[in-house]
DNA sequence: CGGTTACATGAAACCGGTTTCAGCGAGATG
DNA sequence: CATCTCGCTGAAACCGGTTTCATGTAACCG
């Protein structure tokens, strides 16, 4: 591997002069600089990243956190993949790597924060698991740039990216009332994850702006997964008066509700219309197809990337990003 | 930060002595290294990464290439998520971090061999997307160890971790046949990708293990897409003589196949039987649920993660690793 | 024509580790 | 007692970049 200097010997300049070349090359000469951009790639030369960092004390690289105890379920965030690309595109384009934080190795609470500083990684973007992690903490009090999705966090350089959770809980209910249901019943998140609570305040909102009575018997907790999904319509059809429309707060416990509609002997959307939350892939697929709200899911990681590089090239910390949600209409509202 | 001089300098030793505690324990006097050890505690002491790297040229990083271009949809392994915990918890364990390699820049073939080499990187790991790509020529070519899911490449210091295909498809076949059916059909993978050619040829062997005639108008190939999965099954329902069991080379194709199944009046498993490949998620949500050769999902993460150590590490290139699949049997074969 | 300025460049220190090689003291050996 | 060995340690070079500061040259100014 070729090193600076010899490619500096090569042309009869300085390792100075190389370096200006592909940090600032508007500062030397035009044919010095064409003489060594045209050596450099005849010879391969490739700057050495670590020598750089070392030098620079900036990696060029952003950390990745996506769950501190991969054995829960938690780790599942519904959109990974697609936020992982949005993420890693966004990234490269402005010549930034993703690293891959290994889950807190030792269990000190400050593990996060020393992988940062070790690996002099400039930023780090974490993806909620739904629970509130210890181990985020010292990372977030510190001056390190940190992005979080779907959860705001306390520190001085801290932003976050999230859906338009209200806004969209609102949407599903008024597009319900739109359809001519009245009766609108909602299975909720987890009370403590933010997409949880914000989801019911949307729906909560929504029933009171349209006039709608608020019965406390049609809504039901779930866990975002398909099994609690079930449960919660199984619970609301043996109500006395049982809704004749459902907004859960994420189209897998919509799928499971619909699935006991269906075992009910009742037909979607005649009997109940569904509203989901997400717009996971199994929406389309299932029949009649379930109408949603889609997260912008590609956006999370381009908006997480955007903020993270604002950050750190200009130190400033930028606002939270609220990303719209889009309704998707399928036949499960008929 | 503190530096290993600074850290020396409290301890009133030189930083070699420093760097061997950290490196080389053994060698450095009990009660020295003691107080070395708990000096570094108190202050905080963590050695720079890059510094490391740039004496010592490893990384302790792996690459990860998961595609050149996401915009195709070939980038959807169907267990990325499942690989990439096996991967990062393993790598983690030993010591090794994941950095996500960037869709080749520029384009040129060599972009990711250049990566690697800026990056001092210690090995790569590469999941294949079904299309073969150029640009990881260069990189299988060199010195680089490099572990390939799915996909043998040729090259020095390559291997690759793939299911047990043929074997499984023959289980597949076995399994349909001890159930009663004689006219299995199969709808393929693209011949091209190495799982879909592989399951195909596990189905031709059991056949004939079997004694089952083979009649060429039961092989209908797909593109492992759920569309084309329902496209087949109806091709399949047409013939003179249909089939009375599907053995799907991929789970999507065979819920597409169920699907046609159901829209052309007939009933699963009654009339027709199923058998995927892969066990998604969704295998076990679709009714009745759907019987499948479950992938080693996090298997691929660990089996890759241990091979790329073992060739760093030991400068051995292992054997490729087969892993084995196991029958998942449900509603879809009664 | 002397002095200022802009431009382009090089020498050398520096980033924070690792590693080679030599040296020292203590105990073992002849 | 001289020598050898062993265990432990330090000085210094090195990894491959960046950056500061000084310098030389040419153009410009009055």
């Amino acid at each position: 591997m070729a090193t600076i200097r010899e490619l500096a010997r090569l042309c009869g300049v300085s390792s100075a002069t190389v370096s200006r070349v592909f940090n600032n090359p508007e500062v030397v000469n035009a044919q010095t600089r064409e003489l060594i951009l045209s050596t450099a790639a005849r010879i391969g030369y490739l700057p050495n990243e670590s020598a750089r960092t070392l030098a620079t004390k900036r990696s060029h690289m952003v950390g990745l956190i996506w769950d501190t105890d991969h054995r829960r379920p938690g780790w599942r965030h519904p959109f990974f993949q697609e936020i992982l690309i949005g993420l890693k595109t966004a990234l490269s384009e402005r010549g930034y790597h993703l690293l891959m934080l290994a889950t807190s190795e030792d269990g000190t609470p400050d593990s996060f924060l020393r992988a940062v500083r070790r690996h002099n990684l400039d930023g780090v973007v974490f993806i909620d698991n739904g629970r509130a992690d210890p181990s985020l903490q010292p990372l977030a009090a510190s001056e390190v740039p940190c992005v979080s999705l779907d959860r705001p966090v306390q520190g001085p350089r801290t932003t976050y990216v999230t859906s338009d959770n209200v806004g969209g809980a609102r949407e599903a209910v008024r597009h319900l009332h739109a359809t001519g249901r009245r009766a609108i019943a909602t299975i909720t998140g987890p009370a403590r994850t933010r997409p949880g609570a914000e989801r019911l305040r949307g729906y909560l909102e929504e029933l009171a702006a349209l006039g709608l009575e608020h019965r406390p018997e049609l809504v039901v907790e779930g866990d975002f997964y398909l099994s609690s999904g079930y449960a919660a319509m199984r619970a609301l059809l043996e109500l006395e008066e049982p809704p004749d429309a459902v907004f859960a707060a994420g189209d897998e416990m919509a799928i499971g509700a619909l699935r006991a509609v269906t075992e009910a002997g009742l037909k979607v959307p005649e009997d109940i219309a569904l509203v989901g939350f997400d717009d996971i892939e199994l929406a389309a697929l299932v029949p009649p197809g379930l109408t949603t709200l889609a997260q912008d899911k590609a956006g999370f990681g381009t908006a997480a990337a955007a903020a993270v590089i604002k950050m750190i090239n200009e130190g400033v910390t930028p606002l939270p990003r609220i990303l719209p949600t889009r309704l998707v209409v399928r036949g499960s509202t008929g």
